[in-house]
RNA sequence: GCCAAAAUGGCGGAACUGGUAGACGCGCUGGACUCAAAAUCCAGUGAGUGAAUAACUCGUGUGGGUUCGAGUCCCACUUUUGGUACCA
């Protein structure tokens, strides 16, 4: 009898369909265990190889937690908002709606062709209303809070597109040929800032990979400082900077202002003005990539005004120069050319004093000395002295004496900024927000306010989204008097950022999630899905779960404890797949032509799967033989001399080194299953089978064993072939086998010796055997014996079970 | 520039807390079966010297070091990948 891989996988998907094999048991007394997917935006161009990675992954361990006796949560759902579908609408008038239908139901079948166990009851669609009714909700809590609001923002704008980018995507966007420029604009925002120190703190108890940990602390960029108020001379008035540095006062010789600062022009003197108000004009030309990107000459300009420094007493003139970003600190900075590259680098430029305070191993006047581990010299006035003293009791002392003088305090910064939250499209969830003629807002009180159709999806030409030209849905009246609804939809992030929660509770019409259902699923034991997510999603759903803690939604402070990265699948060429290149791998076509099981297998076979890696489809030949090999288990002969299966598989005996075999392979495929480490669970069981073929061997228990090792990866073959040998029920409610201890243990040994620990020979051995036996066994072997005549030996080592070296002259 | 990870045959990759480097698979070579092919099966396959299934030498990015013994630990460097980019 032959694999028939396409009836055998067409037949226990409708099985698994008919039974309800996978759903999620409501009530259980069964440890949980919740493995989710980062849920994909359902695309035109469908799944290929490299996306399936993932949620094969996750499908092995859900099938395995399952067989361990947890109840598992599995789930899927669409990510369904977003720019493709509405550029789509824009140029063929074809509804987002339909084309994300059409996508999803196409994503959907490849899924169930790959026979993923998901618990399809619970799928969700970010852009269904029950779905999204509970995204606006989110927002108004946030509004409420006073996490949401309202600013007239440089912003990221995009003019091909129409709309604003939030500084992450933008350079994105500017690789894909757009062009962003700043551009004042209304925008909602959310006042992540507030929860930076959490989102960094907690960051320690998870259990992530530590790069994207260390990600997000970078992309957070908490600092330690101090502000810092310098006089300024002929101004009644202060100019306060933000450093890390107040070791260094003593070395500040001058200062820089963005040329955003408020006093940018004010400091300007009657001489100068002219050239200040011509270098502020040019950098708001400036794109911010302009600005920021890439390493350039700095430039500047002197404002002709002074201010003191307060250690020295010195005056410091001030400048402006647009190296110095207005939105971080306080836009200004006291510069310490001798310990700061930039400040360096500028001074040069501009012929501006560099004092040395920190002891440094070189001439600051030809390099800089950024070093932190060296004691401060120069630095003393009559009130104070920090000569001697290492950085941190330097820092110390000068925060101490700033603060007694009222000119200092002490000040955390983070690089994060606030979220612009605010899209000007069509394609995302309304904000539920209603503007009154007097210039008041407030929430709307039913949810959820639905997008109205429209006729057209370009946004308006004000830079407005497309529903600022629908005037029965923009205004209305109600007790309050008549309004204007707000015109932006949420960024494509809101939807992901609570997904999590609903499939627990994917029906709820009364609140988000039900509380005891909350609680016995949260959280997430395992969250697998892509490293382009490391900060972004992974950030702002950290972000939301928070705020939904503080207020008692839910009761975990992270939704998700353990997270894997799956490394991308590379095209055959080694580069990233992508239509452009040509060298996408179609999910279907693969399957159409080796099956969903071997898709599976070769899938996790392919390498690490942390780890980034080429397809190359000459590989999965291997597994199609694999495959085969484990058929002819079961079904040894050609289709003429076939006993059934069932009657093949007598009680047989196995040989005890076939046996010791099966538990060595029951123990390696669990353990490298637990650990995600799927390529050498499968080489292990190809071994198995490799010997299983050699030994002859039909034993049932040899034969049962292997399916059910292989039933969470090759799930379509081995419910199959567990039929075939005569059970009546599927493979999915068997339990993991387990095995013994004292087989995988060899009695017998194979130990190395080497001479100079040079391999020279082996010997076998029993097991356990003591050191001396070991050592005279290993004098006697006939190859080791040439290498140790007319030799003293000057040490032996003798590694028990393991190895026998000697050390000789 | 800075931060993080990595570098092993022709290729993807194995190697437990330092203990026979190259498991497993691809590819390749030879053989069996076949009229022939496909499929399947068997044998071989890191490099070098060698008639050799004898024996030895070399070999895990480079150079040092620790150790009886290093792919694995330490130091320096090179390259690749990912992140970040004037955050004071």
């Amino acid at each position: 009898m032959k694999y028939e891989f396409s009836d055998i996988e067409r037949k226990w998907q409708t099985y698994w369909q008919e039974q309800q094999t996978f759903a999620t048991e409501s009530s259980s007394d069964k440890p949980k265990y919740y493995v989710l997917d980062m849920f994909p935006y359902p695309s035109g161009s469908g799944l290929h190889v490299g996306h399936l990675e993932g949620y094969t992954a996750s499908d092995i361990i859900a099938r395995y937690k399952r067989s361990c006796g947890f109840n598992v949560l599995h789930p899927m759902g669409w990510d369904a908002f977003g720019l493709p579908a509405e550029q789509f609408a824009i140029k063929t008038g074809t509804h987002p709606k339909e084309t994300t239908e059409q996508n999803i139901k196409s994503f959907k079948e490849t899924l169930q062709r790959m026979g993923f166990s998901y618990d399809w009851s619970r799928e969700i669609n970010t852009t269904d209303p029950r779905y999204f009714k509970w995204t606006q909700w989110i927002f108004l809590q946030l509004y409420d809070r006073g996490l949401a609001y309202m600013s007239e923002v440089d912003v990221n704008w995009c003019e091909e597109l129409k709309t604003v980018l939030a500084n992450e995507e933008v350079e994105e966007k500017i690789a894909d040929g757009y062009t962003v420029v700043r551009r004042p604009l209304r925008q909602w925002v959310l006042k992540i800032t507030a929860y930076a120190e959490r989102l960094l703190a907690d960051l320690d108890e998870l259990d992530w990979p530590e790069n994207v940990k260390q990600m997000q602390r970078n992309w957070i960029g908490r600092s330690v400082g101090m502000e810092i108020d310098f006089e300024l001379r002929c101004h009644n008035r202060r100019l306060k900077v933000y450093t890390t540095r107040p070791d260094t006062l003593f070395g500040a010789t001058y200062l820089v202002i963005s040329p955003e600062h408020e006093l940018a022009e004010k400091l300007a003197t009657a001489q100068q003005l002219v050239e200040v108000k011509n270098y502020i004009r040019q950098a708001k030309l400036k794109t911010e990539l302009e600005r920021t990107g890439l390493q350039k000459e700095k430039t500047g300009v002197f404002t002709g005004s002074y201010a003191i420094n307060p250690a020295t007493g010195e005056p410091l003139p001030v400048w402006i120069s647009d190296f110095v970003l207005t939105s971080y600190g306080t836009g200004a900075i006291m510069s310490v050319p001798a310990h700061d590259q930039r400040d360096w680098e500028f001074a040069r430029q501009y012929n501006l004093p560099i004092i040395e305070v920190i002891k440094s191993p070189h001439d600051v006047q030809e390099k800089v000395f950024e070093g932190k581990d060296s004691c401060c010299v120069n630095s003393s006035n009559p009130e104070i002295s920090l000569n001697q003293l290492p950085f941190s009791e330097a820092f110390e002392r000068m925060a101490s004496w700033l603060e007694s003088k009222k000119i200092g305090e002490r000040k955390v910064n983070y690089k994060l900024r606030d979220w612009i939250f605010s899209r000007q499209r069509y394609w995302g969830e309304p904000i539920p927000i209603k503007h009154y003629l007097d210039g008041t807002i407030r929430t709307e009180t039913t949810l959820p306010l639905m997008l109205p159709e429209v006729e057209a999806y370009h946004p308006s030409s004000t830079g407005e989204s497309p529903l600022a030209n629908i005037p029965h849905w923009l205004y209305g009246e109600d007790e309050d008097g008549p309004f204007r609804r707000e015109t932006n939809t949420m960024p494509q992030w809101a939807g992901s950022c609570w997904y999590y929660l609903r499939f627990i509770d994917p029906t709820n019409q009364e609140r988000l999630i039900d509380p005891e259902k909350e609680r016995y699923w949260m959280n997430i034991d395992l969250y697998i899905g892509g490293a382009e997510h490391a900060v972004l999603h992974l950030l702002y759903a950290r972000f939301w779960h928070k705020v939904l803690y503080d207020i008692g939604v839910v009761t975990t402070k992270e939704p998700f404890q353990k997270l894997f990265n799956q490394g991308m699948i590379l095209g055959e060429d080694n580069e990233k797949m992508s239509k452009s290149r040509g060298n996408v791998i179609p999910a279907d076509q693969v399957m159409e032509r080796y099956g969903a099981d071997a898709v599976r297998l070769y899938e996790m076979f392919l390498g690490p799967l942390e780890q980034v890696k080429p397809w190359n489809t000459n590989g999965i030949e291997g597994i199609s033989r694999f495959l085969t090999k484990v058929w002819r288990v079961v079904y040894p002969g050609s289709d003429r001399d076939e006993l059934t299966p069932a009657v093949a598989l007598s009680g047989e005996p196995m040989p005890e080194e076939l046996e010791r075999r099966m538990h060595k392979t029951i123990k390696k495929v669990s353990q490298d299953t637990q650990n995600l480490k799927f390529n050498t669970a499968i080489s292990e069981m190809m071994v198995f089978v490799n010997e299983l073929h050699k030994a002859g061997c039909r034993n049932r228990e040899a034969v049962e064993t292997l399916l059910l090792l292989l039933a969470a990866y090759a799930p379509h073959l081995t419910e199959e072939l567990w039929e075939a040998i005569g059970h009546g029920h599927s493979i999915t409610k068997e339990p993991f086998p387990s095995f013994d201890p004292k087989l995988v243990e060899d009695p017998v040994l194979t130990i190395t010796v080497q001479v100079n620990g040079k391999l020279r020979g082996t010997f076998s051995a029993p097991a356990g055997s003591p050191k001396e036996a070991l050592l005279e066994e290993a004098r006697k072997v006939e190859s080791v014996i040439k290498f140790l005549e007319g030799k003293t030996i000057m040490r032996e080592i003798v590694v028990a079970d393991k190895l026998v070296n000697f050390a000789v002259k």
